[in-house]
DNA sequence: TCTGGGGTCCTCACACCA
DNA sequence: TCTGTGGTGTGAGGACCC
């Protein structure tokens, strides 16, 4: 624990609805939905406005249609995304060489490791200084946690959503924590909520009255301490800006179950490809091969199989998740299938090819073919095809709420589609709400087009931000500040 | 019309070996 | 030779997170 609130947590606010009413000025102030629009979809983000009616991340999309009819219904755009977190996380270097990214739109930032702030003064200047620069440089909001640790960081900007800044000033963590819901402990889901809950315990504070050895018996060794060490406000976790990936997967839930054991085999055989695909796009190969399925219950199975060696070859990854196919039952239908590699390695082909070979002179041949196989990457064989163009054009031509370009009538975006049609509505991130037109689907006129950018010009020069680091600032600047939680917003 | 996709970490059981 | 023990690798499943 610090004796100053240098871990910044940004995290920020209904990430990807945020940015397709930046995108969509017919949508600002309205409800927004981005998800699965299939009929097994699940709603990634919703906007404030859309969780007035009750709808939040993870629920399934037709439980949302029932309760926000007039919502906007988007499927994610995960290129527009990408490129606003790239610029977020680029802001947040300017803080610090430790950034911690957990995903495209939340990240710890280590301050202290930056000089960006040393006490509770410079580091409430600099989280304020940054949600500036995020609104100026993306158009977008951030909310931004600060304390002496990780977890009292990230409990801080949930605090502060939407829109503001929390600060948890070191010394008062335990007295903070104590009335809190243990579900608030990182780690801590429905499942350790309720047997935490029928043990008699429900705020943190019962956690720290209980004991390590009560909370290890309950939770088991590693699980019980943490969490006792999280209740009583101790979490030395540290800012890690870098990260091994340790496996890469696909999977994907089919609209209908599927019964035929050929097709199961067929989809599976493409999940492989498709993962062996991202595996070589990473630079990894790996040594395990893993079948996840899905059955027409919701019962989840995983059957697993270690090569001799990493892999990256399509055809090895193929055969194991074919064998391991083998050994599940599919009668009653099948909902979901995966495919992944784990016990990653970072051998590049070449490394591969002299271990090989190294091994083939120092050994001779190797007894068994099959080994061989496992590890040498066919290097005749193709990446996968990509699916047929008219067949990929008929399945996402016109995906709700995507852009689109118009010959005489400009940059709109898709409203909806189906029955032939397309309907379009007509404005950008800049422009006044915009008028809606329809279209035949195959209208020449009508093309996809790449997201325009969400704010023109940056308001006010951020390419110097920070402009001063914070701790050079005159010691009084901001001064006052004591005790508990402070929350600033605009 | 119930429940996505891509991850990480932990626990337990079991086999194998020294 | 038999038995006990502890470490390690593997496989399966559960919980959690965003």
């Amino acid at each position: 624990m610090r004796s100053a609130p240098t871990i910044l947590h940004l995290d920020m606010d209904a990430f990807f609805a945020a940015a397709e009413q930046a995108a969509k000025p017919s949508l600002r102030g309205k409800p927004v939905i981005v998800g699965g629009l299939g009929p097994r979809g699940v709603v990634a983000t919703c906007s404030y406005e859309a969780r007035r009616f009750g709808v939040h991340s993870a629920m399934p999309m037709a439980q949302a249609r029932r309760l926000a009819p007039n919502a906007a219904y988007l499927v994610p755009r995960f290129s527009l995304y990408r490129t606003i977190s790239e610029q977020v996380m680029e802001l947040l270097g300017r803080l610090s060489p430790l950034v911690e990214p957990l995903s495209l739109d939340e990240a710890f930032v280590d301050l202290e490791a930056g000089g960006a702030a040393d006490d509770t003064a410079s580091a409430r200047a600099t989280g304020e200084q940054l949600r500036a620069a995020i609104r100026a440089g993306t158009g977008l909001t951030g909310s931004v946690g600060l304390a002496g640790s990780k977890m009292l960081a990230k409990i801080a900007s949930e605090q502060a959503k939407p829109d503001g800044l929390v600060l948890i000033e070191p010394g008062t963590e335990r007295e903070l924590l104590g009335p809190m819901s243990v579900r608030t402990l990182p780690g801590v889901g429905p499942a350790t909520g309720e047997h935490l809950r029928r043990a008699g315990m429900t705020t943190c504070a019962d956690l720290a009255e209980a004991g390590e050895d009560e909370l290890v018996r309950l939770l088991g060794k590693a699980h019980g301490a943490s969490l006792f060490r999280m209740a009583l406000g101790h979490d030395d976790r540290a800012v890690v800006a870098e990260r091994d990936t340790k496996s890469v997967s696909v999977e994907d839930t089919f609209d209908v179950d599927l019964h035929d054991r050929v097709r199961i085999r067929v989809e599976v055989e493409r999940l492989a490809d498709r993962c062996v695909h991202r595996l070589r796009a990473s630079g990894h190969s790996g040594r395990t091969i893993v079948l996840k399925v899905r059955r027409f219950d919701f019962s989840t199975l995983t059957r697993s199989e270690t090569l001799r060696g990493p892999t990256d070859d399509p055809a090895v990854v193929r055969e194991a998740s074919g064998r391991l196919l083998e050994s599940v039952d599919t009668t009653g239908g099948v909902r979901l299938l995966g495919v992944g590699v784990t016990g990653l390695a970072d051998y590049t082909q070449e490394d591969l090819f002299a271990q090989a070979a190294a091994a083939g002179e120092s050994a001779g041949e190797p007894a068994e073919g099959e080994a061989v196989d496992a590890v040498l990457p066919h290097r005749d064989e193709k990446p996968p095809e990509p699916e047929p163009e008219a067949a990929a054009l008929a399945e996402r031509r016109w995906p709700a709420g995507h852009d689109v370009r118009h010959a005489q009538l400009g940059p709109g975006w898709v409203q909806g589609s189906g029955i032939g049609r397309v309907t379009v509505r007509f404005e950008e991130p800049t422009s006044p709400p915009g008028r809606v037109r329809t279209f035949r689907v195959d209208d020449p006129d009508l093309e996809l087009s790449d997201p325009l950018p969400l704010v023109t010009a940056p308001e006010g020069d951020q390419s110097s931000w920070p402009a001063t680091r914070p701790k050079e600032r005159s010691p009084d600047e901001g001064a006052g500040v004591s005790g508990g939680v402070e929350r600033s917003s605009p």
